[in-house]
DNA sequence: CTGCCGCCTTGACTTTGATCAAACCGCGCT
DNA sequence: AGCGCGGTTTGATCAAAGTCAAGGCGGCAG
């Protein structure tokens, strides 16, 4: 209801926030038309390729996002090597650790990705003033902390082909928010190795446990990226879920 | 500069108020005197037991709590039975989901606790009028995500050994918030059981790796529970952190 | 066309942690 | 004291996933 007002004076709102979905289901839906004006002046459209560090130790991270397109994980790394992905974030999801410059965590590209960027100063001031956007940032990061425990049982106790299973229905479900039985075809956008890294595997697992699913007839595979499944209700309960 | 401006005040604030950590360290710190005056009348304090379900399938959680003293564990539960603590809250942490009744989660006291439980109706409004309220909320919920992806690091990449020994660690430091080196002695609010579904293990293999701790003499066991971590620092090496 | 390179798959073998089974320990009870 | 009980430890065996190694596939540069 309040979004279908705003968008009565739709001419007025920026040219590059009028198509973005963050305005509907992102962050800025707490802004109004004149914040979104201000923050359009300062924020910056940038295409960026697959493998690109966002966010980490050499990025200082002077600056939040909003996701417009692709796949960016979040991963977190130990000292001899070994690395975990805690989280993968879609469009029009918010890019950044509000209050703290350093989690110890890194986000790099997993596909091309088209951001929106905001100086991290303005954005902090703009928390301050509108308690409508602290509210939305709540709600997401209560969304990913949900993500995340639902994670942890997948890591904690879950067996490899539950877990294979598991991350191509998360996956499948992201990717056509839509759907929710039937069919669905989708291109993966991680690579095997990123795949072991988010479902605490290794890639020679995970290569056996998809081939194991091709034979079942649960999924169908293409170009070693590019995925079918025929029918959702059976991937899930390969997850068991 | 703000808490030491309110303890002025001391007399008007609520006697139960008064000694409470969470209004220095939680969520009542965003709360003038007036409105702890407001929420102290229809908050009641609780003694509860171990083991006793605070929300769940059979609990419609109707409110919300601060955890004065105890250690409550969240839990995610699979189908056949197949459990995963994704959680540990201590004093004086905040319990309960807002703006959503069921999250697949159920909350068990680990150990005796004693909590200050809110009508839910009463904080959901308090949060709409008090911004810095949703502050404090944001920012317990954002160190929760932090540490529920340094617990997926933990499930994904570490071996039994480097878990049990991240385990203890974890207590150490969450139940002696101040020391930071040297030696530390506490009691486990888990049991062996609580471990393995905080771990992701078996109780069998929690138990062999306690020993092996025990006889390289990182750990000095007493009665199951008691245990005492002569070095800090050796801990944390074995947990690869 | 050919060869190389990155990514993925497959196979043989090893290791880690789970499973099954038995015994132990402290404790409250009769 | 003797008993039973829950929680814990220990041992023997097994299965799942990791490791090491080889080979395949597809795209791209020369």
């Amino acid at each position: 209801m309040d979004a279908k007002r705003k968008d009565i004076h739709n001419s007025d709102i920026p040219v590059l926030c009028r198509a973005c979905e963050a305005r509907h289901r992102g962050v800025c839906g707490a802004l109004s038309t004149d914040q979104l004006v201000i923050l359009n002046k300062q924020s910056t459209l940038k295409r960026v390729d697959s493998g690109v560090e966002l966010i980490g130790e050499a990025q200082q991270a002077e600056s939040y996002s909003n996701i417009i397109s692709g796949v960016v994980k979040l991963t977190k790394m130990m000292a001899d090597g070994r690395q975990q992905i805690v989280g993968l974030q879609f469009a029009p999801d918010f890019l950044g650790r509000p209050f703290r410059a350093d989690s110890g965590i890194t986000a790099d590209t997993a596909t091309e990705v088209n951001i929106c960027s905001f100086p991290r100063t303005m954005i902090d001031r703009m928390i301050k003033d509108t308690p409508e956007l602290e509210h939305k940032l709540l709600e997401q990061t209560l969304k990913e902390l949900d993500e995340a425990r639902d994670w942890m049982l997948t890591l904690g106790r879950k067996n490899a082909s539950e877990k294979v299973a598991s991350f191509l229905y998360l996956i499948a479900t992201h990717i056509n928010p839509e759907l929710q039985a039937g069919s669905v075809s989708f291109e993966l956008p991680l690579t095997r190795s990123d795949i072991a890294d988010f479902l605490g595997l290794t890639i020679e697992t995970v290569s056996r446990q998809m081939t194991k699913l091709r034979k079942d007839e649960v999924i169908l595979i293409r170009n070693n990226r590019q995925v079918d499944v025929p029918d959702l209700g059976r991937l899930a309960e390969r997850a068991s879920q």
